[in-house]
DNA sequence: GTCTATAGGAGGATAGAC
DNA sequence: GTCTATCCTCCTATAGAC
């Protein structure tokens, strides 16, 4: 009979690992510590990964197929504008960064370099499919008139940012990194949140009447 | 009879060092690879330094200080305008990043966290100093109108993504960073490097005019 | 699946010769 | 100042019992 923390065991190392990891560093943290945090030893652990780098390898996985995940659910339940859907994805992006994923995405960032080129090699190609979400929402921004910058050099300026707001702000709550989100989003527009606000709202009822326009037009 | 090559051998460990551990990574690097890349051995390193954490903090502490010494003298070389100071912070930025301070610099980045708390207590008054620089640049442009947004947000969109470029970018000679500089520029300040550009060239006669005018009021 | 025991190697640091 | 030799610890990974 599973309840929701009988998880399997691969995902508890993966658990303990990030956490871990996070915290010491991938090169301090021994398969011992590790398996000692989930009160196994480290036997079992090369009885579910082949190496230590396999295992890093899974942690690192997870950051990128989870954070993707979640960054495309958001976009999906946001309104259609684009400014509306970037203040949706840097939200998301910084619940990646501060919530449940914190730990997986700070060692995907911190430990990438120490992935064997192997592992580099297989997980790029995910890693690259968030960086085409963005650049295609900055383009759409551009197109929008809300940025006169190349786009991809706004997307230098941001991403970096986003993974180290880590670094000087503690977000517990939803409620925080929604305000951080649009200080960022702002920012990036080289605008104060108050105008990002007002812009959000004019673009909703723009597009809302777009919406009703183009249904009376089918009726 | 010395010559420019004839270093001191701490100087000579902390250039080493700062290679080496730019390249695998702190914690992979030996203290018998760093001694071997000098043709010494690991034994004359603790004659010069007490442990390997302190070595670290060396190559830390050089680009701390070295840093801040290319950047404080790019400011006393630039025009007195806002943009001009701007541009020519963020260009020695660059510099610091991909010249020859680069590998010390990755260091610092990289392996902050792997220093004892003491050495980060020690080095971090240095590194803020910095900090209040661009702080203070910031500020300015916002007074001049030139920044909108918050200029502590804009600082954390700045700041992270100018030590990120190395991740992206190559750039081996002075015209390149400069080019880089300007885009980043233009992107903190949400505008096409033509407008920067134009721009820079307005703040620069009118600072030259205002200059003239206060010396005839001297006359 | 998980444990214990251990092989096999590498790393930081020290002692003492030169 | 630099080297050699070595101590001691810790790590990844494996083998085999349960």
């Amino acid at each position: 009979m599973r309840t929701t923390n009988d998880k399997s065991r691969i995902a508890e190392f993966i658990d303990a690992a990030s956490r871990l990891i996070a915290e010491k560093g991938y090169d301090r943290t021994s398969v011992r510590d590790i398996a000692q945090a989930i009160n196994l030893t480290s036997g079992t652990m090369f009885y579910h990964f082949k190496t230590k780098d396999d295992l890093l390898e899974a942690v690192i996985k997870k950051g990128v197929d989870d954070g993707f995940q979640l960054m495309t659910e958001a976009l999906r339940r946001a309104e259609s504008g684009s400014l509306a859907r970037f203040l949706a994805l840097v939200t998301a992006h910084i619940g990646v960064v501060h919530g449940d994923l914190r730990h997986v995405h700070h060692v995907w960032l911190r430990e990438w370099d120490r992935l064997p080129k192997e592992a580099r090699v297989r997980l790029r190609p995910l890693a690259e499919q968030y960086r085409e979400l963005l650049d295609n929402l900055l383009f759409a921004l551009a197109q929008d008139g809300h940025i006169k910058a190349d786009p991809a050099t706004v997307r230098h300026l941001l991403l970096p940012a986003l993974n180290w707001t880590t670094a000087w702000a503690t977000l517990p709550d939803q409620h925080s990194r929604t305000l951080l989100a649009e200080q960022i989003c702002a920012a990036t527009l080289n605008q104060t949140v108050d105008t990002l606000r007002s812009l959000l709202r004019k673009e909703t009822e723009v597009s809302r009447a777009a919406f009703l326009s183009g249904n009376s037009l089918t009726d």
